[in-house]
DNA sequence: TGGGTATTGACAGTATGCTGATTATAAGTA
DNA sequence: TACTTATAATCAGCATACTGTCAATACCCA
């Protein structure tokens, strides 16, 4: 009746449950998670974002930036200043440790990225990122 | 550098974000998540399955199976038997409030997965499947 | 200026998803 | 049979993700 198993959301699931564990078995001699790498990839882009700034360029949940700025700054890889023009907010910043990591996590990102989608041709993995372009948002 | 907007794990990450959430929403009135859907549909398949084999067919952690089945029994939609082989394991099966949501919980799954894809055609819709399905383990 | 409204971030609560340890039971082997 | 190893499920602990609530602050409009 329903085939579950060919369903797009559940292979959307299993995918991606395959690729975030990939990337978490690399990250983790960083004490490093997928989505800490995220918002570190973000931070490297543009530095001094607020935590809802941020919420919003990574479609985040706000309360779950929270959560990953904690981690990161126990990491000392991020650091929660004063914001200058909202005294409700935080200005969030890279330390020099989270800056010197790019490189290298850079190249982890895209050695997994070439490992996970080595079943597919250049083609197919220019398609499959088309396809999920439209159906972001 | 490494442009995260673009990459193929952030674009998976959020695209099933936004599925779930749109699956999440539909099935709120029902107390039920999109995983505990998946678990009755396979359950809707095969019943009488133990935790692990569960596990092992929905590619679902073992020690999730549990918490998932939990939930299932509080809403009476499934329960623990003890297993007749193997006095380590239990047989889970479903109830007839369980059996019975099959028609109306699985068209819920065809209109929202149509509404998610809503801007694919059926053609590229099938394509995407193909790729994710050779992405798979 | 004053008052209503919106926004920022914190917290509590719930549901995944995973690791590692533990208990009970099965199964295989000497 | 006795010993060892493997397996089924549970529990504790951690990291997302989201909801709803709250206090502090900002903003907007009369």
């Amino acid at each position: 009746m329903f085939d579950i198993e060919k369903s797009l959301g559940f292979l959307l699931a299993k995918v991606h449950q395959r690729g975030y564990a990939l990337f978490k078995e690399e990250l983790d001699r960083y004490n490093l998670t997928p989505q800490q790498f995220s918002l570190l990839a973000f931070l490297w882009q543009e530095d001094t974002l607020s935590q809802a700034e941020l919420a919003h360029k990574t479609q985040i949940d706000r309360t779950t930036i929270g959560g990953l700025i904690d981690r990161l700054e126990k990491e000392q890889l991020a650091e929660r200043l004063p914001h200058p023009d909202d005294r409700r907010a935080y200005q969030i910043c890279l330390t020099d440790k989270g800056k010197g990591l790019e490189q290298e996590l850079c190249a982890i990102a895209r050695t997994v990225t070439d490992r996970f989608v080595a079943r597919l041709s250049a083609a197919e993995h220019e398609t499959l990122r088309t396809l999920l372009e439209k159906l972001r948002d």
